[in-house]
DNA sequence: TAAACGATCTGCT
DNA sequence: GCAGATCGTTTAT
């Protein structure tokens, strides 16, 4: 697959769409990060989980605005970054501004800057470099300093067309780690990928 | 200000 | 496969 390059990157109405439908929508498409030293870094998106707002408990917008959440309800296409286990995740907020909506990534095959992403992971396994949200963080440099970012308008992050898949390819279940809404079916992934985290 | 809790990962078996 | 580490945020006192 060609380099991505920043200027094809989604746009605002992507974003503007209810979590699930983005949250399946990212499947197949490229997270590039770009490092100061303007190499990129990525690859494709191959697991996806969407939390909603108020009618969802699982999701960290359930009991309203924190200082934690608010980047969920920030405009569409606003990075949202938290700490859970001492580890980052990285999410992107959908559907409208002051929703509370978002899309967890939690996994992407690996495909540019495979180098750089090894050193920061301290491992070479490709199969263990970004599978699973905390791995992707750490192989992407992502941190709560990036949170409220927008994927838009940076210049350090984005999401760029990839492939389009068929409704064949995608996979779907309940989502992983939570302890409540366990049985909603908002978990996404590429079905044949060997990149996801379970 | 104290306590509990995770949208997790790693190392060891 | 599983137990244990880990630490910021939230919620309770």
């Amino acid at each position: 697959m060609n380099l991505p390059r920043l200027h094809n990157r989604y746009r605002r109405d992507f974003y503007t769409r209810p979590a699930a439908e983005v949250a399946r929508n990212l499947l197949g498409q490229s997270l590039i990060r770009v490092t100061e030293r303007g190499d990129v870094l990525g690859g494709k998106i191959v697991e996806t989980e969407a939390y909603l707002a108020a009618d969802d408990p699982a999701s960290h917008s359930a009991r309203g605005l924190t200082r934690r959440n608010a980047s969920m309800f920030e405009q569409p296409g606003t990075l949202y970054v938290y700490t859970i286990h001492a580890k980052y995740c990285l999410n992107v907020s959908t559907d409208k501004l002051g929703v509370g909506s978002a899309v967890l990534i939690r996994a992407i095959e690996p495909l540019w800057g495979i180098e750089e992403m090894a050193i920061a992971r301290g491992q070479t396994d490709l199969r263990r470099l970004t599978r699973g949200p905390a791995m992707l963080c750490q192989a992407l440099g992502v941190t709560t300093a990036d949170d409220g970012l927008d994927l838009v308008t940076s210049d350090r992050l984005a999401i760029v067309p990839g492939e389009t898949l068929s409704a064949a390819e995608i996979a779907t279940g309940p989502r992983i780690g939570i302890s409540r809404a366990t049985d909603s079916p908002l978990r996404f992934t590429v079905a044949s990928s060997a990149f996801k985290s379970r």
